[in-house]
DNA sequence: GAGTGGTCTAGACCACTTG
DNA sequence: AAGTGGTCTAGACCACTCC
């Protein structure tokens, strides 16, 4: 898809470091070199190896060169998903999904998915609860809320393939960016008979809403997870700006 | 300390945005007024624009502009520290730290430690253990594990007070990036004791390896948080790179 | 001093949005 | 057609590291 050249050596380094062609701690070739041998400019290169640096591949050092600092053990560390990269994985874990409920209400209904979809009262939302059960025991528990105007086509066969996929490919929408709040509650008595099991009543909640690339709210979704199984893992960069 | 003008531009918009001048859904000047007003390069105003978009401040849109998306209320939604930004701002919070331990051990006591840190097992490490009150109430357990070899002077005072800046003021050492991971657990018994209560025994445990700008890894830290008061909070931008 | 990454420039061409 | 952001270039000067 994206035809531009710094992608196109973000993705060839990043696979290199994948797939083990460097390993951590290695030292990249120069900026210079990698001019040479994508005949590119420096800039270009440059914008591949700052992406590199923001998703965790390398870490470039003044007067040294850049290092790479990304184990490839350190990817089957996660067992959920709670990040887009792990949203995008989804579909290569045995996870099966359940549509519990896919119903249109009036956006007042829920008057915390009418603020953060920038609803009006009367607009209709979908409200969408799936199980995604592994093993035949269910470790998450999906709700979604979507502008119903922005997805008119939403059927319980999208819901059990995948939304994303069908937002991205069928709608022609673009996913840019989602604002995400991680807490620790007990279950209710609704969500207790949805994880059908009760040794251990407490679950991990990720609440978050997803925009458009041209800023509109567009999904709000409560996906809560099985205390006990949860783990969100993160790798962030300190801003040093003043 | 940053004298470069994309950071500048980008300190005075971001400030302009908090600050209220700018508001949520307003379209920033355009790049060729930028480069006017601030009398620079547009390559220079455009890193300016990807910080800002990268830190959850405007979403570029082609065509149409830079588009305010962020709206200063949110700053006060976040309860409890888990990012660099809110370790930055721990002081302003009216927490107080009381220091339960400071020891030295050899490496090979914490195994993980050893493996996190790249340490030899008669490495020394120091290991820290302090509580975190609010009102009176232990909210956090921190156990951190330094290199005592990279911390030769590290005492009860400097602990007490901000650890972050007696290692990039006094040492002048330079932190750069970690790996976090956050999973919720049931309270050991030493934690009990140390949280001085027991209403609900769930702390959310967030760990992370603190690394330096030149790769090295500084800092292992444990900090557990209790539950009920445990509230994360993310902005993730979706990457598109295939 | 030679090599590395960090910043900045002036200009070009393109793709997209809006009238 | 005019205005917007996205990509790319060729070159410059600087700061840092290592020998």
């Amino acid at each position: 898809m994206n035809l531009n050249k710094y992608n196109q050596i973000y993705q060839e380094i990043s696979s290199d470091i994948s797939g083990g062609k460097y390993k951590k701690d290695d030292v990249l070739p120069s900026e210079h070199r990698l001019v040479e041998t994508f005949d590119v400019s420096r800039e270009t290169v440059r914008k591949a190896l700052n992406l590199l640096q923001e998703n965790g591949f390398i870490q470039k050092m003044k007067g040294k060169g850049s290092v790479v600092i990304y184990n490839p053990s350190m990817d089957f560390t996660v067992s959920h998903l709670t990040s887009f990269k792990e949203i995008q994985q989804l579909k290569t874990k045995q996870y099966s999904t359940a549509v519990v409920e896919l119903k249109r209400y009036p956006a007042e209904q829920f008057p915390k998915v009418m603020v953060a979809l920038d609803l009006a009262p009367e607009d209709k939302v979908w409200q969408l609860i799936r199980q995604r059960k592994y093993e035949g025991k269910t470790h998450i528990v999906d709700m979604d809320y979507f502008t119903v105007d922005m997805m008119p086509g939403l059927s319980i066969q999208v819901a059990e393939d995948s939304i994303y996929e069908y937002i991205e490919k069928k709608l022609g929408l673009t996913i840019a960016y989602s604002h995400k709040e991680i807490t620790f509650d007990a279950m209710t008595e609704h969500e207790i008979e949805l994880f059908d099991h009760n040794d251990l009543s407490y679950v991990a909640t990720v609440r978050s809403v997803v925009h458009l690339n041209d800023a509109r709210p567009f999904q709000y979704n409560i996906s809560k997870h099985l205390a006990s199984e949860f783990k969100f893992v993160d790798f962030s960069r300190r801003f040093h700006g003043d």
